[in-house]
DNA sequence: GTTCCGCATGAATCGATAG
DNA sequence: ACTATCGATTCATGCGGAA
């Protein structure tokens, strides 16, 4: 199981370039929102937003494979009371690029930011939109299928408590494959919403979203050995997961701090799979 | 109480101009989806779809109040493997025509339609696009709020015991007046995302949405005896649900079968009404 | 070892105040 | 008038210490 991962310090619009075309299998990417990370990229004005974004787009557009896909998880900030339409207005302008606009899933977080104000709600979902360069690409959809819905979560969850008991006085009687495939039966493809939660208060590391979104998408549309790109890494969620997922992965950040802490994170990482490797493999042979 | 139901039966285009200026508080509706209702207005091609609906689109701020908001239920079809993108485009162009785009309200279907595609799964939300007139509207955020998780509500009821015991060391701080907000709050405001079951199997009327989602937003943007438009009536579950609410209400539909059905289910319904009046105000003097 | 409680912490938004 | 900063508001979650 071969994986690596390659981490490019700069300004992606540039490092970019170094990757070769055709050769990335996922792009899973959270830019900086407008009027965001004022100390990193400036802090994009939203009405510059579309322009500051197009080289970049072009960019991806190249690295990836033709069976490749690309999921940006972006969502419109409230302007002067409104929300601002440049996610609407770069959606088009992807299209005018090459772009494919596959799709667009959910993010429905379940905690989101508090607040309230007389003339809306809290805002709790983002935008995952996918993009595609051609109309076949890779999709592995059985690699996130779920349970049912709680009828039959419930159920199981009973009905494996009380087989538990019974496991105890009936060793060795078969009766847990069963339940496996009980387990198996009771999965369905999942919908474009996507149900998580924030990771908020991780003190080590606050990342802008759950390490199981990127999870998701990874799943979704790669298998291991695939090449997966993050242009905006951040803390390095995504990144992290394509690793721990044995794919290869490539990541860009242009400020100094994040790309060291995770450059020492997956060392370390590395360092940890090859302890367990030799802690683990050794004592099992003495079974 | 008094309440009542305009119905008009023709093109919206051309019946909306009986409605006077400033006369409406609340708009929802869900419009034909593009090559959908071919029957009816023509099955509205995705490309054309802007054009046909933006004369719809002015003459439906001239009706609305300033104070009033337009909820507009819509989802851009796939066609051709692609997201259209005509809703994303229809935003622009009502912009331009001096609507603002307050905010994005998502429907999340708790049980959307079945299927099953190679490359999408199945699609579980629509779009609640909210335009209004001016950054000054009425909402009534109370009307809608939603019981806390289960899990704040158990740890609130612990901490505002703690603060009573606080409160009586000191008294006259001003510091009771929080915590009597603290007490109340078994309830939350609700977020952008609205999850709510389709109705399906209704074996009478088959409608686009459950009575619920109306319910919801007729809840949210009027009070008793204000008038609700649905210039795209369809089986009318906007039109008695407002009904049915108290609010004054006027329907425009362009199949006279869809119109004659409500107009008899609205006039059995005030019959009904009627009849319940005449049962139980006599019994009530006799007690 | 559980369960319970206190606390910090968010890709937020508005309105007021200040340059 | 137009932008920049700041305080107030609010709620689900995970962590860590306590019973």
């Amino acid at each position: 199981m071969k994986t690596s991962t390659k981490l490019l310090l700069g300004d992606c619009k540039t490092e970019l370039k170094k990757i070769p075309s055709d050769s990335v299998d996922l792009i899973f990417t959270s830019p900086p929102y407008a009027d965001n990370r004022k100390d990193t990229y400036g802090g994009i004005h939203p009405d510059k937003y579309v322009d500051w974004f197009t080289p970049i787009a072009s960019e991806l557009l190249r690295t990836l494979k033709p069976t490749g896909t690309f999921v940006l998880n972006i969502k419109e900030k409230v302007s002067n009371g409104e929300r601002h339409t440049y996610v609407l207005e770069l959606i088009l302008q992807m299209r005018k690029l090459g772009w494919l606009w596959t799709e667009e899933f959910i993010w429905h977080k379940k905690n989101c930011y508090p607040g309230k104000w007389p003339n809306r709600f809290r805002d709790s979902w983002e935008r995952l939109i996918q993009f595609n360069k051609s109309k076949k690409f890779n999709m592995y959809q059985e690699e996130v299928m779920v349970p049912m819905g709680e009828w039959a979560k419930s159920r199981l969850k009973k009905l494996s408590e009380t087989d538990k008991r019974r496991d105890d006085s009936r060793v060795g009687s078969g009766f847990g494959k069963n339940i496996s495939n009980w387990l198996e039966r009771t999965k369905a493809y999942p919908t474009n919403v996507v149900h998580l939660a924030t990771e908020c208060s991780n003190k080590n590391h606050s990342a802008a979203f759950p390490e199981a979104l990127p999870e998701w998408f990874i799943k979704l549309f790669t298998k291991e050995g695939d090449t997966v790109l993050d242009p905006f890494m951040g803390s390095g969620t995504t990144i992290t997961v394509a690793h721990k997922m044995c794919r290869k992965s490539i990541g860009i950040e242009i400020v100094p701090d994040y790309y060291y802490l995770l450059k020492t994170g997956i060392e370390n990482q590395n360092l940890l799979l090859l302890e367990q490797a030799g802690v683990y493999a050794p004592t099992a042979k003495h079974k």
